[in-house]
DNA sequence: CTTGACACTTGAGTTAGGTCAAGGGTGTAA
DNA sequence: TTACACCCTTGACCTAACTCAAGTGTCAAG
C-alpha cells in the first residue's frame, strides 16, 4: 500500500535538519528503531524517520528531555500499552499547562520591568539610573 | 533605613533552596555581586541575595541560560543602561511569547493523541493496538 | 581544649546532548 | 583506476550547570 521508501542516513539528516551524528546518536539511545543495513553496512531508514526526528526536536523545544520523549514512544512495553500511553500523555499535558502559566506570569514580571524602565527613560533621558537594576539588582 | 541584615553562605543557601556550592558558583559567574568577607574569610551576603537567587532559578525554569540571566542584570555597563535593559527585556518578552504559543500548540497535539488513545481503549479494551504509537511511531 | 558544624580553596567528576577526529570501507563517474 | 562524496566504528572531546573530594581553617558549646 505505502510507497515504502528507504533512505540513507545523509538524506534523513538533511531532511530532518540535524547532523548525521545526531541521527546515529538517536538510534543508539533507542529514540529511533534500529535501522536496517544494506550489504555494505550502510544504514537504511524509512522516510518516516524524518517526521519522527522532527517530533523529537519539537518535543525537546517544549522542554522534554530525550529520556521523557523516549517514554512517549516506548511505554510499558508489552500489554496494556494504550493505557500507559494515556497516562503519560495526561501527565505531560498537565505539566505543559503549568509551565505555560508560569511563563505567562514571568512574562508579566518582565513586562512590568519594561514599563518602569521606559517611564524612567522618558523622565530622565539616557543618564537615567535604571529602576529595573535597582529592583532586580538591589543587592548592592 | 533598611535593616541591612547580613548572612553567611549556608543560611543563604538554605533560604534560597540551593546548595552552598551553587551559591559560590553563581558568585564566580558574577550572577551575584562579589560577597564581602569576614575577618575569617567567610563570605557574608545581604539577605536580599536570596531573592536574587530565586529570581535566577525562576528565570532558568523559563528556559533562560545563566548567561542570558546575567545580561538581564548587567547590560551594557556604563552609559545608557536603561535603554539596554529595555531592549533586552523586549527581546525576552517576544521570545517568551512565541514559546508560549508553541507550547499551546504542542499541548494540542498531545491532547489529540490522548483522545485517540482513549477512544481505542474504549473500543478494544486493554489489548488495543495503541493508535498513538501507530502515528508517532509509524516507523516500523 | 576538644568536638562538631560550618566555612574556605583548588581541582576533578558528572549528566545531558551532542560533536569531532582518526582510520578505514563503498560506490559511482570520468 | 583513481577521485570524490558518502558511509562505518570507536572513542575522545565539548558546553552548561552543577557537584564532590581533599585538605585545611573557624568558632561556639561543653
Amino acid at each position: 500500500m505505502s510507497e515504502n521508501v528507504a533512505v540513507q542516513i545523509g538524506e534523513i539528516a538533511k531532511l530532518a535538519e540535524v547532523s548525521v551524528d545526531t541521527v546515529r546518536y538517536y538510534e543508539r539511545l533507542k529514540l529511533l528503531p534500529t535501522a536496517a543495513r544494506m550489504s555494505s553496512g550502510y544504514r537504511i531508514f524509512p522516510v518516516e524517520t524524518v517526521e519522527r526526528i522532527k517530533f523529537i526536536k519539537h518535543a525537546q523545544d517544549m522542554g522534554l528531555t530525550l529520556e521523557e520523549i523516549k517514554q512517549l514512544f516506548a511505554p510499558g512495553n508489552g500489554e496494556n500499552q494504550c493505557r500507559a500511553v494515556s497516562e503519560l500523555l495526561s501527565e505531560k499535558i498537565v505539566h505543559l499547562d503549568s509551565k505555560i502559566k508560569q511563563m505567562k506570569s514571568f512574562k508579566e514580571i518582565l513586562a512590568r520591568h519594561l514599563t518602569d524602565c521606559k517611564k524612567e527613560l522618558k523622565k530622565h533621558g539616557k543618564e537615567a539610573e535604571c529602576p529595573v537594576l535597582v529592583t532586580i539588582d538591589n543587592v548592592k
